[in-house]
DNA sequence: CGAGTGACAGATTTCAATATCTGTCACTCG
DNA sequence: CGAGTGACAGATATTGAAATCTGTCACTCG
């Protein structure tokens, strides 16, 4: 079966398409070369440990919401409208894949709490682009002076959002009173951010 | 053994020894009985269930957080020091059990799982004395006045809060800089509770 | 009478044998 | 040469039979 060169990219694509599914549990190197049609031997010889090809997985899943929000974090408009947007977009995403396929987001959670450097990371670039956000509210005279420099506090307001993004939340995403309380933090997070 | 009577308190003590001795997974109602030197049918007598006898003392732990913290809640000073020692006292205690005795810790994380009704009306307990706290804070002038009820402002606060109290984050308690993390969220929300 | 018992049925858990998986490496073959 | 192989050792997962547990209830006995 060596019509096509095998490489990381058609690797990580089976694991998913495994992981998809099997599931965490069940899914396994040699499902992952059973379905490309060689010999597990092979997919050793790109990815060092299982481990590291299902890093390499969750990875790519997250920079997918990273780049879905970048154009919301420098489009134009007043900062704290700009802040709304992109906590809501993240809200509205994270909501989306627990509730429209259950048992894949379920994966994706175990994968997350298996590498936690690759979730620093991710955060890291989320907070960027919050700590942007922010900048530019502060530049626009929107925004007070922070405290302790534009990524701490970007950091808070990330971490005060925490219950409405983290997926281990996600089973308080369904309650009926969620969109309040989101509101309600937003609300308070957006005074304690003006000038 | 019928020295003495067969009480559902001495049968929630018993539980609780059983529990911190065993562990969430293999406490059972027949370790409980055997504890007491009864049958265990006759711990079915007091508790209808092995789910209902947990429960109980789930209840009875919460419970022990929320008297621990009412005094700071009605204690004398400007409010937004109280708001801070509240919010310091509940996070260093989680920490404090976390940190202590880790095994305990887990073993109750599993039951919190297990009885959400038990915990939302602990959550309740803890946001009535917040609310109380920005009551008198708005009252003393030093608070705005909330845009939607006490109570939902301080869910708000509750919320924002989530990750320096909430279990399921309890990895993150041991993170070198959790503290300033905690800081900023704190000053974040003070600002924003602020006339 | 009524708190406590213990045998019971069905559900759940344990345990050990068996199968599968992970990661390595000497090897093949284009 | 070097991408891909497949047999192998040790680790992990599966399986089904046996043991234990949950919840009930007719019963005992002070």
């Amino acid at each position: 079966m060596s019509t096509e060169a095998l490489t990381p990219d058609r690797i990580l694509e089976a694991t998913e398409e495994v992981l998809r599914r099997y599931g965490p549990g069940k899914a396994t190197v040699v499902d992952v070369a059973r379905a490309l049609g060689v010999s597990h031997g092979s997919v050793y010889r790109h990815f060092r440990t299982k481990a590291a090809l299902r890093e390499a997985v969750t990875e790519r899943w997250l920079e997918q919401a990273v780049t879905e929000l970048a154009p919301l974090a420098e489009g134009p408009g007043p900062a704290a409208e700009r802040l709304t947007t992109w906590l809501s977009a993240l809200f509205a995403a994270k909501r989306r894949k627990a509730g429209g396929d259950p048992e894949l987001f379920a994966t994706y959670e175990v994968l997350i709490g298996e590498s936690s450097a690759v979730v620093a990371e991710h955060v890291d670039h989320l907070v960027g682009q919050l700590a942007r956000i922010i900048e530019d509210g502060h530049r626009q005279g929107e925004f007070a002076a922070p405290e302790s420099g534009f990524t701490m506090t970007a950091r808070a307001v990330f971490d005060a959002t925490d219950r409405f993004h983290d997926p281990v939340h996600a089973a308080e995403w369904s309650a009926p009173d969620i969109d309040d309380a989101f509101a309600a933090v937003l609300a308070l997070v957006l005074r304690g951010l003006r000038a």
